[in-house]
RNA sequence: GGGCGCAUAGCUCAGUUGGUUAGAGCGCUACAUUCACAUUGUAGAGGUCAUAGGUUCAACUCCUAUUGCGCCCACCA
C-alpha cells in the first residue's frame, strides 16, 4: 500500500529528478546497433541567440512523442540535437552588447569581433538546450553539435569547393538584396516581401531638342532617378512611337540619356514610359544588359548617396527622396504624387527596407540540384504531412532562381577562396562604379580545403582570402549529415542517415526544408529524410503570430512552473490539428493540468488499494485462466481499441487525436465508468489484476505525450524496474478486443443514464433508492442485463430492479423507452402529465419522419446495390428499433391520458 | 496577378474515403460533496454545419459560384 502521494499532482517536485535520471543513466544516447532499425530525427537547430517560444514547444514535443515512441517499439533511435550560428542575428545581439560599451566591432577589428562572439555564444548559447531539457526532450546531448563547429566547418567547405569545381557555384555583379543596416547581401528568401503605403511620384523629362516638351515617367523610389541611364517606353505605343530614339535631358544631373524601346513595359501602368536604372531595380537591370546601357550606382553601403550623386552625396536615401522630389517641384518638374501601395523587401533579421542593389556575389546554380529534389518528391520518395505543402515545395522548385551566399558580415563560415594579388585579382568591391560587365576576375581566385601557402600558378605568397562569409542557410542544408561528421563516411552516418521524419514549421520549407533535401541527394545521393512533418503557427488567442515585439508571447517556461511540462506538452499537441495554426492562451492549458491531475489521483486511488502479492501475473494468462465478469472484459476490450487507435494515429502523425484519444479513454471510460464499477469489487483478484495491468499499459502509451508523470507514478507501480523510457509499447491483444461487450456495457451505461434523466425531469430524490422495472425486448436481452444488474443497480442508485414482460404503463408510473428497452419508474412528487405527453407525441413525430426516409432508403435499388452489406444491415436493425420505440412511445402516451 | 488555407454550439476547434439523433474542451445553468480527484461528479440548455446552386436514394462531407477572414509566392516601375 502506497501512501505516499499528495493529494495533488505536483510537477516541480519531480521533473528535474526524473530528467537526471534519464540523463545519468544515458538512456537517450543512441549508438549503431545492428540487429534493430533506426529510427533518426535531427532536430531543427534553434538560434544560440534564441530563447524558448511556444513555436520550439510545439516543435520540440512533436518530435519527442516520435522519439519516444519510436524508441519503446523497439526502434534504436537518435534524435540528433543542436544549434544554429545564425550569422546575421547573433552578430546582431552581439553588436548590442558592444553598443552599450560604446563599441563597435569595427573598433575592435575582425578577429577580437569573432572572439567577442565565441565568448558570448559560451556564456549564453546553451541557454534554449537548458529549456530543451526542462521540455523533456530526450536528445542525446553527447552529440550536441553547432554550426560552426571545427568538423562542420570541414563539411561546409568541402561542399563549397565540390560545387565549385562542378561549375554550380559562381561569382558574379548582379543586382542583390542588400539591407543597409546589416550592410549585407540577402538571398532572394531573406527579402521578406511586406505591403507597404507609398506614393507615385510623375516627374518630367525634357527632351533634349526641345526643352518644352517633356516625357513623364512614374517612380516609387524617385532617387534613383539619379542614377537613370534611359527611358523605357513600349514599342506598340502609339503615344510614344515618334520618339524612340530620342535624347532626353536627365534634371539635376543633366545628363544625355536616351529613349529606348522595349516590350517589357507596360503601356497601361503609370504613364506608359518608364525610368530605367540598372544599377538599382532588377528589371532595369535586365534592360541594361539588353540595351547596352551605362550601371551608375548612386547609393552607398550604408544606404546613404554616394559620390556619383553629386550634390545629394551622404544624405540618407528617403531624405535625399524628399530633397529631389523638392527640387523637381521648384523646377517644375513635379507632375504630380499620388498614393500607392507596394510591396518591398524587407531584412528578414532587422526589418529594414532592403534596397536592389548592384553587387559582386557568390550565387550557387540552383536548377541543376532542384531536378533530382523535385523528382524525389513526386516519386513519393519524401512526402509532406499535410500534402498540402508538396504544392508549395514544388511550386518554388520549379522556379527557383539562384542562391546568394556571400554576406557580408564576420560571424559565419568564411568563404574559401583565396585571391592572388600577381594574378591581377579584384575582390568583392560593392561601391565601385560599374563599367564594364566583362572582367577577367576569375584569374587569380584559388577555391581550397585548405589555406594554401603559395599561388599555384604564380607562386606569389601574396594571398588574400575573400572577405565575405557564407550565408547560415549554407551550413544548415547539410544538417542531417554533417552532424555525423560526414564527409568521413563512418558507422554513425551509415547506420543513422537517412533520418525518419522531419518536423518544422511551415515558414522554412524554403531556407532549410527544400535545400535539405537538395544538398541530401547532391553530397549523400540519398533523400535526407522521409517523411516532413510541417505543423502550424503559433498564435495568440485574436490569431496574431506571437512575437516578441508584438508582446502577446505566453512563456513556455511560465507555463512549465505554473502547471507542469506535461500540461504544457499535452495541452499543446491536443489543440494542433493536423498542420493547423495554433490559438493559444494561457486558460488552455488548464486543460493539460487537469488531465495530469487526473491521472495522479486516479493512480494514487488505485495504488491505495492494491495488494501487490495478486497483482503478479500475466495479463494474457490470466485471461485465459479466469472468468472475468463483463465489466473487466469491457474494459480490457476497451483499453486494446485504444491502443490500437493511437498507434495508428501516431504512424499517421495525427497527434492530437491520439492525445484526445487517451484522455477520453482514460477520464470518460476509465475513471469515469470503469473505477466507479469497480468499486464494490476492488478487492478481488480479478479487478485487482485487470485495474493494474490497464494502468500500467496505460502509462507507457502516454509516456511520449506526458514523460514526467508517467515516469513518477511508474515508479511507485509494484515490481518496476528500471524507466518507463526502457519499456516495450504494449503489444496489440486482438483476443481481448470484444465489441459485443462494449456494446452490452454501452447499453448498461444507457439505462443507468437514463434512470437519471428520468428521476431529474421528474424531480425524485436524486439520493433515494427506488424500484424500477425493466422490459427486455427478447431473451437475449433479458440474459445480457441479468449480468449487468448489480452494476446498474449500484450506479443508478436503484433499490429493487424488476423484469416486467408487459408494456403496460401503470397509472402513477412513467416510462421511458431505450432503443428496444422500456424503463418504468413509479410516479413521485408532482408532474405534469400533459406536458411528458406533449413532449412523447413530439419524440414519435420526429421519428415517424425518420423511419420515412428510412424507408425510401431501404427501398432504393441503388442504395442496396452500392451501400457495403454492413451498413444495409445496421440500416435495417435501425429502422426495426425505430418501429419498436414507436409502439413503446404510444404505449406510455397512452398510459398518461 | 498567381497559389493555398479557413468559415460547424456563446468562445476555441475536431469530424478518416458521402451513411446512427453532427462531437470535444472552455464558458453558462441546476444539482451533488466527510467517498482517489472542486484542478471533482451527474445532468441540462445551446447548431438551418458561411450563402446560393448542382450531383446523389442520401451531403457538414463531393462539384460550381458568391461572401468574409487569414497565409504564402510574384520584377508591374
Amino acid at each position: 500500500m502506497s501512501e505516499e502521494l499528495s493529494k495533488q499532482y505536483n510537477p516541480k517536485e519531480i521533473e528535474d529528478k526524473w530528467y537526471k535520471y534519464w540523463e545519468d543513466n544515458n538512456l537517450f544516447a543512441a549508438k549503431p546497433a545492428l540487429d534493430k532499425s533506426s529510427y533518426s530525427i535531427v532536430i531543427p537547430p534553434p538560434n544560440v541567440t534564441g530563447a524558448l517560444h511556444m513555436g520550439h514547444a510545439l516543435n520540440n514535443t512533436i518530435q519527442d512523442i516520435l522519439i519516444r515512441y519510436q524508441r519503446m517499439k523497439g526502434k534504436n533511435v537518435l534524435w540528433m540535437p543542436g544549434t544554429d550560428h545564425a550569422g546575421i542575428a547573433t552578430q546582431n545581439v552581439v553588436e548590442k552588447t558592444l553598443a552599450k560599451e560604446g563599441l563597435k566591432r569595427q573598433d575592435l577589428g575582425r578577429d577580437k569581433f569573432i572572439e567577442r562572439v565565441w565568448q558570448w555564444k559560451e556564456l549564453y548559447g546553451s541557454t534554449i538546450i537548458r529549456q530543451l531539457k526542462k521540455l523533456g526532450a530526450s536528445c542525446d546531448w553527447s552529440r550536441l553539435r553547432f554550426t560552426m563547429d571545427c568538423e562542420y566547418s570541414i563539411a561546409v567547405t568541402e561542399v563549397f569547393v565540390r560545387l565549385y569545381e562542378k561549375k554550380l557555384i559562381y561569382r558574379g555583379t548582379y543586382i542583390i538584396n542588400w539591407c543597409p543596416r546589416c550592410l549585407t547581401a540577402l538571398s532572394d528568401e531573406e527579402a521578406a516581401h511586406k505591403e507597404l503605403q507609398g506614393s507615385l511620384y510623375y516627374l518630367k523629362y525634357p527632351l533634349k531638342d526641345n526643352p518644352k516638351e517633356f516625357i513623364k515617367v512614374a517612380t516609387t523610389r524617385p532617387e534613383t532617378m539619379l542614377g537613370d541611364t534611359a527611358v523605357a517606353v513600349n514599342p506598340k505605343d502609339k503615344r510614344y512611337k515618334k520618339y524612340i530614339g530620342k535624347i532626353l535631358i536627365l534634371p539635376l544631373m543633366n545628363r544625355q540619356i536616351k529613349i529606348i524601346a522595349d516590350t517589357l513595359v507596360d503601356m497601361e501602368f503609370g504613364t506608359g514610359a518608364v525610368k530605367v536604372t540598372p544599377a538599382h531595380d532588377p528589371n532595369d537591370y535586365m534592360l541594361g544588359k539588353k540595351h547596352n546601357l551605362e550601371f551608375i550606382n548612386v547609393l552607398s553601403p550604408d544606404g546613404t548617396m554616394n559620390a556619383a550623386a553629386e550634390k545629394f552625396c551622404g544624405l540618407d536615401r528617403f531624405i535625399a527622396r524628399e530633397k529631389i522630389v523638392e527640387e523637381l517641384r521648384s523646377m517644375g518638374l513635379l507632375e504630380k504624387i499620388q498614393p500607392h501601395t507596394l510591396s518591398a523587401g524587407h531584412c528578414y533579421r532587422c526589418h529594414t527596407l532592403v534596397e536592389p542593389y548592384l553587387s559582386k556575389q557568390w550565387f550557387v546554380k540552383m536548377k541543376p540540384l532542384a531536378k533530382p529534389a523535385i523528382a524525389a518528391v513526386k516519386k513519393g520518395h519524401i512526402k509532406f504531412h499535410p500534402e498540402r505543402w508538396q504544392k508549395v515545395y514544388l511550386n518554388w522548385m520549379e522556379n527557383i532562381q539562384d542562391w546568394c551566399i556571400s554576406r557580408q558580415i564576420w560571424w559565419g563560415h568564411r568563404i574559401p577562396v583565396y585571391y592572388c594579388k600577381e594574378c591581377q585579382v579584384g575582390k568583392s568591391q560593392i561601391n565601385s562604379k560599374f563599367k564594364s560587365q566583362k572582367s577577367k576576375i576569375e584569374n587569380g581566385v584559388i577555391v581550397s580545403r585548405t589555406k594554401p601557402d603559395k599561388c599555384p600558378k604564380c607562386g606569389s605568397i601574396e594571398l588574400t582570402q575573400d572577405e565575405d562569409v557564407l550565408d547560415t542557410w549554407f551550413s544548415s542544408w547539410l544538417w542531417p549529415f554533417a552532424t555525423l561528421y560526414w564527409p568521413k563516411e563512418n558507422a554513425d552516418l551509415k547506420y543513422f542517415y537517412p533520418t525518419a521524419t522531419l518536423v518544422t514549421a511551415p515558414e522554412i520549407i524554403f531556407f532549410w526544408v527544400a535545400r535539405m533535401i537538395m544538398a541530401g541527394l547532391e553530397f549523400k545521393k540519398q533523400i535526407p529524410f522521409k517523411d516532413v512533418y510541417i505543423h502550424g503557427t503559433v498564435r495568440d488567442i485574436e490569431g496574431k503570430k506571437m512575437s516578441k515585439s508584438l508582446g502577446n508571447i505566453i512563456d513556455p517556461l511560465e507555463i512549465i512552473s505554473q502547471y507542469g511540462t506535461c500540461a504544457l506538452r499535452f495541452s499543446i499537441i491536443s489543440i494542433t490539428a493536423c498542420g493547423q495554426d495554433v490559438y493559444l492562451s494561457k486558460e488552455k492549458f488548464e486543460q493539460g493540468r487537469n488531465f495530469a491531475n487526473k491521472i495522479w489521483n486516479a493512480s494514487r486511488f488505485i495504488l491505495m488499494n492494491l495488494n501487490p502479492d495478486d497483482v503478479a501475473v500475466d495479463l494474457c494468462v490470466f485471461f485465459k485462466q479466469e472468468k472475468l465478469d463483463i465489466v473487466n472484459r469491457w474494459i480490457l476490450s476497451r483499453f486494446y481499441t485504444t491502443l490500437e487507435k493511437v498507434g495508428k494515429e501516431l504512424d499517421n502523425f495525427k497527434f492530437n487525436e491520439a492525445a484526445n484519444s487517451l484522455y477520453a479513454f482514460f477520464w470518460h471510460e476509465f475513471c469515469d465508468w470503469y473505477i466507479e464499477l469497480a468499486k464494490p469489487q476492488i478487492l478481488e483478484k480479478n479487478t485487482q489484476v485487470v485495474m493494474f495491468k490497464i494502468l500500467e499499459k496505460y502509462l507507457r502509451i502516454l509516456h511520449p505525450f506526458m514523460p514526467f508523470i508517467t515516469e513518477e507514478i511508474w515508479q511507485k507501480l509494484p515490481g518496476a524496474k528500471g524507466s518507463i523510457m526502457q519499456q516495450t509499447w504494449p503489444h496489440l491483444q486482438n483476443e481481448l478486443i470484444n465489441k459485443n461487450d462494449e456494446e452490452q456495457m454501452q447499453l448498461a451505461f444507457d439505462i443507468i443514464n437514463t434512470i437519471r434523466n428520468m428521476r431529474q425531469e421528474l424531480e425524485v430524490d436524486l439520493t433515494s433508492r427506488i424500484e424500477i422495472k425493466l422490459t427486455p425486448a427478447n431473451k437475449e436481452g433479458r440474459d445480457s442485463l441479468e449480468q449487468l444488474i448489480p452494476y446498474i443497480k449500484n450506479l443508478a442508485k436503484i433499490e429493487n430492479l424488476i423484469f416486467s414482460e408487459k408494456y403496460i404503463v401503470q397509472k402513477n408510473e412513467y416510462a421511458c423507452v431505450l432503443k428496444n428497452m422500456h424503463i418504468v419508474m413509479p410516479l413521485q412528487g408532482i408532474v405534469d402529465a400533459e406536458e411528458i405527453y406533449k413532449k412523447n407525441q413530439a419524440k414519435i413525430d420526429k421519428l415517424k419522419f425518420e423511419i420515412k426516409n428510412k424507408e425510401t432508403m431501404l427501398a432504393n435499388k441503388d442504395f442496396l446495390g452500392r451501400a457495403p452489406k454492413e451498413i444495409v444491415d445496421t440500416e435495417k436493425t435501425k429502422l426495426n428499433d425505430m418501429h419498436q420505440q414507436i409502439v413503446k412511445l404510444e404505449a406510455i402516451k397512452n398510459g398518461l391520458r
